[in-house]
DNA sequence: TTCTTAACCTGGAGGC
DNA sequence: TGCCTCCAGGTTAAGA
């Protein structure tokens, strides 16, 4: 499950390989993961274009092309993004394949199909309204713990729910959610707006914190995550929390729980993060 | 305006 | 071994 962490290395590892090549046909194996316009249109679009950049915002990955028009991935649940140098893929659920002119291809692939693709005009950026009204992400300028307090003062969702929406913070996502507010020795439950000045401030470290530590190990990988050499992270062998329901805290032994919150699997200890 | 819930989607795990 | 059910979660639309 691709958060901003996974993104990011996806992104940087594929703009070495793609950034200045051409994309001289597209093999499209299932047509509805292209959202935006029709495929013909998609086609049309993309083919023989030469892709500038891979660029990121939040979870999104952007393919800059030379008609400044852009590619949008969204990976979801279960999209990886592939550079295959032979050009051809052993993925039994890629869905698009990008062949590029020195034989490379670019592979899209997802297993549960959740992920989307958009081809977007420069006068269409907009129409993608999780991209446009974004707030600000973990690691900019925008996103301080003054901004973190203002935002969620006004909040009564749980301080959870509230991590994961991506209009005040863009790019975290349930695994690195769990784990900042494990850092943090905030419950889940807490209402947004009932944590004072300095536990944002303690917040907006451990967000940071795991954002950057999670980019420093190749990203989490939990089930389906691949880098876009086709290889896994291994944050996942640092985790405090996620995952591990029913063993023991690494600070103070207790036993972790798992409960739902906003509808997403939610783990934390009972014992370092109480609710006050 | 804010918040909650359901739907999308498939593979794997667990129960029988 | 085969079948069935449930679960995983990012985003968005619908409803409260």
């Amino acid at each position: 499950m691709p958060e901003m962490p996974e993104v990011e290395i996806i992104r940087r590892y594929l703009d070495t390989q793609v950034a200045g090549k051409k994309i001289i046909s597209l093999t499209i194996l299932l047509p509805r993961m292209i959202k935006w316009p029709d495929v013909e249109g998609f086609r049309a679009l993309v083919t023989g274009r030469t892709i500038k950049a891979m660029n990121r915002r939040g979870k999104y990955l952007l393919m800059e092309l030379d008609n400044a028009s852009k590619v949008v991935f969204h990976l979801r649940m279960t999209g990886r993004l592939v550079y295959e140098p032979a050009g051809e893929t052993s993925d039994h659920h890629a869905r698009v394949i990008f062949h590029l002119q020195d034989g490379a291809s670019l592979v899209y692939g997802d297993t549960r199909t959740l992920g989307t693709i958009h081809g977007l005009k420069p006068q269409e950026l907009g129409m993608l309204k999780g991209l446009a009204e974004m707030g600000p992400e973990p690691l900019s300028a925008e996103f301080t713990a003054e901004y973190l307090y203002r935002t969620a003062s006004r909040r009564k969702v749980a301080i959870k729910s509230f991590l994961l929406n991506q209009k005040y913070i863009g790019g975290i996502g349930n695994i690195y959610a769990d784990e900042a507010l494990f850092l943090a020795g905030i419950h889940p439950l807490r209402p947004a707006n009932s944590l004072t000045q300095t536990e944002c401030g303690k917040l907006w470290e451990c967000v940071n914190k795991v954002i950057a530590d999670g980019i420093a190990d190749g990203g989490t990988t939990f089930r389906d995550y691949q880098n876009g050499e086709g290889g896994k992270g291994s944050h996942q062998e640092h985790l405090y929390v996620y995952g591990r329901k029913g063993e023991q805290c690494r600070i103070c032994g207790a036993l972790l729980e798992r409960i739902t919150v906003g509808g997403r699997g939610t783990h934390f200890c009972p014992h370092c993060q109480e609710v006050r």
